[in-house]
RNA sequence: CGCGGGGUAGAGCAGCUCGGUAGCUCGUCGGGCUCAUAACCCGGAGGUCGUAGGUUCAAAUCCUGCCCCCGCAACCA
C-alpha cells in the first residue's frame, strides 16, 4: 500500500493563529484526503514550536511563565483545526519530553560524527535586550529598542558544519527538479547556495542568556537553538529514526510558506544528510495571503480571522475559496467581496443549483429513487468522456499542488452537467412520456453528481458528504471509501431504486456588501419617494391613455400557467393583444364579450414569448383580483378620465 | 543601492518554461428555457498583452533599455 506523509510548519506560538497558518494546515489536510481518496494510508503532522527567547519575552510581557504561556497559545491552534474541517493529523509540541529525547539523541549522533564544533561568535550585543543585533538591524549603530550603543562582544557557541554539505546539496537540487516546488523557489534556493555566503549554523545558546530550550547532550551549559529543535519535529513526531512510524512514513514531504524557505531548503537537507537519514520528497512552498495588495500584519490591523470567516460563510465555502483563489506559490489577495462573488458564482449558482434542480426533478419524475440507466446516446457518452477527463485532470493537478487549476478543470464538468440538463430538458421528456429516456438522463446526471462530490471531498469534506448523502450514499467526513482509478474510468449509475433527498440547498447564495448597500439605499429612496409623492399633477394622469374595450377572445398562455392572453376590441383603435395574470381568477370562456378598462400606452412587453400591448386594470380584494368594467355598456375605444 | 515579484478586455487572474488560434471567472448587452437557489443555457460587445527597440517567416511568449506598482525591521504561513 502506498503511504503519504506531509507536515505543516511547526508554528511558532508567540502569536495567535491567523489566515496563513490556516491555509497551510488546510492544504495539508486536503492533500492527505486526496491520498486517502486514492486508497492510501495518509496523515500529516502539525504542531507548535515553543522554545526560544521570543517566547520567554512574550510570556514575561503578560506576566506568565513560559510553560503556561505556550500551553495557552498552543491550545488555540489545537482547537482551531477541527473548526476548519481539518482531520487526520498528529499535533506535535517541541516541549514534549519525548521530542526532547529524540533531539538529544540526534544531536549526539551528529556531534559524534564530528559535524558539530565549538566556536566563537562575535557581534553587537545589547544588554538591555539581552540579544545580538546584526549590522543591518542597528539604527545608526544603535540598538533600535534602547537607542544605546551595543557592546561588541564575543560568545562561545556550538556550530553545525553546514558548509560541508552545500556543494552536495546544490547538485542534489539541480538534479532533482521537483525537490523544491514550484520552480521559482527552487531557483531561489539555488541562488542562496550560489552566493556561497552561507556560514555554518549556530545551534546553541548559553544558559546565561537562555534557559528555555532543550539541553545540549554534550554540554549542559548550553541549550539547543531553533533548527535542531523545531525542524526535528518532522521526524520526532514519527517516533524518531527508530520508530515504527518512521520506517513506514519517512520520507515524507513538507509544506511551508515562502518566508521559511531557507531553513527548509538548505538547513534541513544538510541536517538530514549529516544524520544519515533520507531526504524528504518535496518541499512545497506557497505564497502569502495579502489583504488587498498589502501584507497582512497585526500592526496594520488588516488581519483576517479564519474562524470568523468559517462561521460567517461556512467551513466548506471558505475552504473552497482559499483553494480556488490562490495559485499555489504566488501571493493571493483575500477580500470578502471577492469571496462572496466566488461562492455565489461557483458554489451557489453552478454546483448548489445543479443539486437543487436535479434532485427536484428526481422527486417529480422518479419519486426520489435512482432510476435505471438505459442505453447511452452519443450526447451521453460525450458527457461521460468529459467526466473522465475532468476527473483525471483534477487528480493530476491536485497532486501537482495546482489547486486552483484543478478546481477549474473540475468545474468544466459541473458546467457541462448544467448544459446537459438544458440540452436534454427532462421536463420535455416527461411531457412527452418518454419515460425510458427520462430515466437515463436522470441516471446520468445523478452519476455525474456523485463523481463531483467524490472529487471535492479533499477540499470540502462536509459538503462532499452532504452531497453524497443526498444521493443516498452513507459516508462520514473521515473516510470516503472508493478507488479513484476505478472512478475515473467507469461511469456507474447509482444503484437502481436508491433513495434520494427530496430537495437540496447545500450552498445558499450570499449577499455581497454591494447588494446589501443597494437594498438599503433602495429602501431609503422608496421611503423618501413615498413621502414626496403623496400627490401628483393632473398632467401625470392625462399622460395615461386609458380606454374601454370588449374582450373578443381569451385563452391560456401556452407557456405560462398564471397568464391569460386576451384579444380586446378598442373600436377605432383596433384589436389588441394584452396579457394579464388572471388565470387563477377567471376562466377564459367567462371573459369573452366582457367590457373592460385598459391602459394602452404602456411600453409593450414580451412575456414568455408573447407580446402584451397594454395592461388590463383590476382591483384587488382579499388577495383576489377583480376586473374593472364600466357601469353599463359604452362604445369601444372610449377614453377614461 | 541591491534582491525578489508584478504590469494581458471595466474588475480579478491564467497563458510566458517548450515563440505560430489571446483564454477563464465576474460584470455588461441581446436572446432562450421554465427543472432549479432572481438560477441555468446560447450569442454579442469589449484587449496597441506597461513602453521603446532587437532577434525571427512569426513575439504576450526569447533578448536589451526605460517607466510604473508591490514586498524586503519586527510579528509571520
Amino acid at each position: 500500500m502506498n503511504r503519504f506523509y506531509i507536515t505543516t510548519p511547526i508554528y511558532y506560538v508567540n502569536a495567535r493563529p491567523h489566515l496563513g497558518h490556516s491555509y497551510s494546515t488546510m492544504v495539508a489536510d486536503a492533500l492527505v484526503r486526496l491520498h486517502r481518496l486514492q486508497g492510501e494510508e495518509a496523515f500529516f503532522v502539525t504542531g507548535s514550536d515553543e522554545h526560544g527567547d521570543k517566547i520567554v519575552q512574550a510570556a514575561e510581557k503578560v506576566g506568565k511563565d513560559p510553560q503556561s504561556f505556550v500551553d495557552e497559545i498552543s491550545l488555540l491552534f489545537q482547537t482551531l483545526w477541527p473548526q476548519l474541517g481539518i482531520e487526520n493529523y498528529r499535533f506535535a509540541r517541541t516541549t514534549d519530553p519525548a521530542h526532547a529525547k529524540i533531539v538529544q539523541d540526534l544531536l549526539q549522533k551528529v556531534y559524534d560524527a564530528g559535524d558539530i564544533y565549538f566556536g566563537e561568535f562575535s557581534g553587537h550585543y545589547c544588554y538591555g535586550c539581552e540579544r545580538f543585533y546584526t549590522e543591518k538591524e542597528l539604527v545608526d549603530g544603535l540598538c533600535p529598542q534602547h537607542l544605546t550603543s551595543p557592546a561588541l562582544i564575543s560568545e562561545k557557541n556550538y556550530f553545525f558544519k553546514m558548509s560541508k554539505y552545500l556543494p552536495w546539496l546544490k547538485e542534489y537540487i539541480e538534479t532533482h527538479p521537483d525537490f523544491i516546488r514550484p520552480e521559482r523557489y527552487r531557483s531561489e534556493a539555488l541562488g542562496m547556495l550560489e552566493a556561497g555566503a552561507l556560514d555554518d549554523l549556530c545551534i546553541s545558546r548559553p544558559k546565561t542568556r537562555l534557559t528555555w530550550g532543550i539541553d545540549l547532550p554534550f554540554d549542559h551549559n548550553y541549550v539547543c537553538y531553533v533548527w535542531f529543535d523545531a525542524l526535528l519535529t518532522y521526524i520526532s513526531a514519527l517516533g524518531g529514526p527508530s520508530g515504527t512510524d518512521f520506517a513506514t512514513f519517512w520520507p515524507g514531504e513538507h509544506l511551508v510558506a515562502k518566508d521559511i524557505l531557507k531553513p527548509h531548503a538548505v538547513f534541513w537537507p544538510a541536517m538530514l544528510k549529516s544524520m544519515g537519514l533520507p531526504l524528504y520528497k518535496h518541499l512545497n512552498v506557497h505564497g502569502y495571503w495579502l489583504s488587498r495588495d498589502t501584507k497582512m500584519s497585526k500592526s496594520l490591523g488588516n488581519i483576517v480571522d479564519p474562524k470568523a470567516m468559517a462561521d460567517a460563510y461556512g467551513i466548506d465555502a471558505f475552504r473552497y475559496y482559499l483553494f480556488r483563489e490562490m495559485h499555489f506559490g504566488s501571493d493571493a489577495s483575500f477580500s470578502e467581496e471577492n469571496m462572496v462573488a466566488r461562492i455565489n458564482a461557483d458554489l451557489a449558482n453552478d454546483l448548489g443549483n445543479l443539486f437543487s434542480r436535479v434532485l427536484a426533478m428526481a422527486a417529480k419524475y422518479c419519486s426520489s429513487r435512482a432510476p435505471k440507466m438505459g442505453t447511452l446516446t452519443e450526447e451521453d457518452t460525450v458527457l461521460v468522456d468529459l467526466c473522465s477527463h475532468a476527473m483525471q485532470n483534477f487528480l493530476q493537478l491536485f497532486s501537482a499542488i495546482k489547486f486552483a487549476e484543478g478546481l477549474e478543470s473540475l468545474w468544466e464538468f459541473v458546467r457541462a452537467l448544467n448544459k446537459y440538463v438544458d440540452s436534454q430538458a427532462p421536463w420535455a421528456l416527461a411531457k412527452k412520456n418518454e419515460t425510458e429516456r427520462l430515466a437515463t438522463v436522470m441516471a446520468v446526471l445523478l452519476a455525474g453528481m456523485r463523481k463531483i462530490a467524490l472529487c471535492l471531498w479533499p477540499v470540502m469534506p462536509t459538503a462532499s458528504c452532504t452531497m453524497l448523502k443526498q444521493l443516498g450514499i452513507d459516508v462520514d467526513t473521515q473516510t470516503v471509501p472508493c478507488s479513484m482509478d476505478y472512478e475515473c474510468t467507469h461511469f456507474d449509475a447509482l444503484p437502481e431504486g436508491q433513495e434520494l433527498a427530496l430537495k437540496s440547498n447545500i450552498f445558499p447564495r450570499r449577499e455581497s456588501k454591494d447588494e446589501k448597500k443597494d437594498k438599503a439605499t433602495k429602501k431609503e429612496q422608496n421611503e423618501a419617494k413615498a413621502e414626496e409623492n403623496t400627490t401628483i399633477d393632473i398632467g401625470a394622469f392625462h399622460a395615461l391613455d386609458i380606454r374601454v374595450g370588449t374582450i373578443e377572445q381569451a385563452e391560456k398562455h401556452p407557456n405560462a400557467d398564471t397568464i391569460l392572453v386576451l384579444h380586446i376590441d378598442f373600436g377605432s383603435l383596433g384589436v389588441r393583444q394584452i396579457l394579464s395574470g388572471l388565470a387563477a381568477y377567471y376562466k377564459p370562456e367567462e371573459l369573452v364579450h366582457k367590457q373592460v378598462v385598459a391602459l394602452l400606452n404602456l411600453k409593450p412587453r414580451k412575456i414568455r414569448g408573447l407580446v402584451s400591448n397594454g395592461m388590463v386594470l383590476t382591483a384587488e380584494s382579499d388577495g383576489k383580483v377583480v376586473l374593472l368594467s364600466p357601469e353599463h355598456l359604452v362604445d369601444n375605444g372610449g377614453t377614461v378620465g
